[in-house]
DNA sequence: GCCCCGACGACACCCCTCGACGCAGCAAGG
DNA sequence: CCTTGCTGCGTCGAGGGGTGTCGTCGGGGC
């Protein structure tokens, strides 16, 4: 009885419904989901069962006897074959990726990436005639701040917690360090800046938003209440408004003019400002750069970086502001 | 006469064997490849054109005769399934990553990774209640620089070049973007700063190790000769000693001690410069850091931009420069 | 023009998968 | 303790689909 199924397809659609390791679906659950996903998946139990137990041979997916029912999962989450076969460049855009990834985002974080990187490593690791480490190097600039370590265990829950829209039970310790209070939050979004990734949140029944970096977290256990979202919010407003964040200082732009030495100026050639960016060469040696950009603090401080390399031509309160900078660090270097 | 084959497993692997798009395989080259990958999997040629015309009908593969043979390429090399399927939390950091890279990769080489990112919206798109950008934010420091674009068919044949070991022949338009110039590379290795891409290479049969930006190359061609490295080239150690990248002062490293204001050592407080990095509290609301870091002018660059937010204290060379900044500071704005 | 190679249609064979049935074991409920 | 229901698993018969083989066709290469 036979009907026209294409056992490969089935095949394919099983190991997908399979999933990684902490989890696992029973046999009859898998049965019902490829029926869900395709009425021509409809097989008996029995052959389900066949079918598993034969995959099973060639990849690392392993049953467990639970009560009655066989539950199944993937042995190795880290296994991972995907349809076309990763190619060379992409794996070594992927290598690249991680490379810059590795010191802005928290280890835990990143480690669900891991799969896709080691199957890169192997993709290389067949191609490349000589070592990959000698091909490719990522440059940042800034010292390499190391971001705190965040727990597994609060980075799944946290991320269920967004996914699902429920509230979260955790342990929050202070700053000092020195003690932990339990608190249900209400995530509304995450927020990653430098390494460090914030939970913005409501507390408890309260209506004002937080942020609780998650690295303070411990003990996190899901809730089965639905988190309560103050009305109107947006995470993107929020961030925007938010002094801890972005740090607009006005909502206007800035008609900027700036001098940078022919040194410094390298960057400003190859990179653009802003869409309306302008170089003009000077006569001695410097570079005047033009272009429209946002008012905030983190323009303040990329220029500032530049130090005596750059000069703040316009807008003249702009350029109040540097020379007020100039004047309390001669102060406070005694010049 | 049929062997104890799977069929599954063989459409599988030959699912895999097809390439994207622009990359092309024979029927007998895939059927080559099978054998290769698995002595199980030796079949007749006409078994393969089958089981590829079948899979043809589920899958967005297709084949193209080119003289007496068909070739198979992936139609959408968009099409990626993996296997298992990506869970939630991966989707999540991945857009996360990919949220991360746009501003400081150039477009052209993420677009290698696109896959994987519309994969993960898909995913996130069955899964999440909310609108997912409304969940989740990126937040960098400095302004945003828009990276130069770099042609796509550049951008492949350098990584091409680079996997093969190969040179490669291509036009080179000057800073001034005026004239271009046809050179012939060996290329060492891809470094990429800030959002431009910089191939390391020797050019003609030169010996002296230069820099090219992939955003001024133009019609690339690939030859057929092998690259030349200069004997004992090594990519880490160049980009160590090349001012152009990483800027080290000395080979030493700094004992730092930093003064920060109250404002400026929240980050300091989460994250760490470094391993022995301590923070301590002064009576003035000031926090101390001390920490022993490399010796670079990144550090140098990070520690202005806080302006007259932090002074240093430690090492006296590194303070006696920051003085220097500070009156030549003073001297441009007439303090 | 000859020859080789690859695609493709046809066909027979038989392995492999599928559904069906039955039995055993386990959990829950009466 | 027995019954009921569900699941796993062994077995069996059927037939459909995959497989090798052969023959034909057509396009390049020499």
């Amino acid at each position: 009885m036979r009907k026209a199924t294409d056992t490969t397809l089935r095949s394919l659609a099983m190991l997908q419904a399979i999933p990684a390791h902490p989890r696992s679906k029973s046999t009859r659950q898998i049965m019902d989901d490829l029926r869900d996903l395709d009425p021509d998946f409809d097989v008996t139990v029995r052959s389900v069962q066949r079918s598993l137990e034969k995959l099973s041979v060639k990849f690392p997916i392993a049953s467990d006897t639970r009560g009655r029912a066989n539950h199944w999962f993937w042995v190795d989450k880290n296994a991972l074959t995907q349809i076309p076969a990763m190619s060379a460049p992409t794996a070594f855009v992927l290598r690249l990726a991680a490379e810059y990834l590795k010191p802005i985002m928290p280890p835990s974080v990143l480690r669900q990436l891991d799969a896709y990187f080691q199957q890169a490593e192997r993709v290389l690791g067949d191609t490349a005639l000589g070592r990959w480490t000698d091909k490719a190097a990522i440059i940042r600039r800034g010292p390499p701040l190391k971001p705190p370590t965040v727990r597994d265990d609060v980075q799944e829950a946290v991320y269920s917690a967004l996914l699902d829209n429920r509230r979260i039970e955790v342990g929050y310790r202070n700053k000092a360090q020195t003690r932990s209070e339990r608190i249900v939050l209400s995530p509304l979004g995450l927020v990653v800046r430098d390494g460090i990734a914030y939970l913005v949140a409501t507390a408890w029944n309260y209506r004002d938003v937080r942020h609780f970096v998650l690295h303070r977290m411990s003990k996190p256990s899901l809730l089965d209440e639905a988190a309560k979202t103050p009305p109107g919010f947006r995470l993107a407003s929020h961030v925007r408004e938010h002094r801890r964040f972005s740090y607009p200082r006005s909502t206007g732009k800035l008609e900027l003019k700036v001098l940078f030495d022919a040194d410094a100026a390298v960057h400003l050639t190859e990179s653009r400002l802003a869409a309306d960016h302008r170089t003009t060469e000077q006569k001695d040696g410097r570079v005047l750069v033009q272009a429209t950009v946002p008012d905030t603090n983190d323009l303040r401080w990329w220029l500032l970086g530049f130090g005596s390399g750059a000069e703040v031509l316009a807008p003249e309160t702009l350029r109040a502001e540097f020379r007020d900078q100039a004047s309390r660090m001669g102060a406070t270097y005694g010049v």
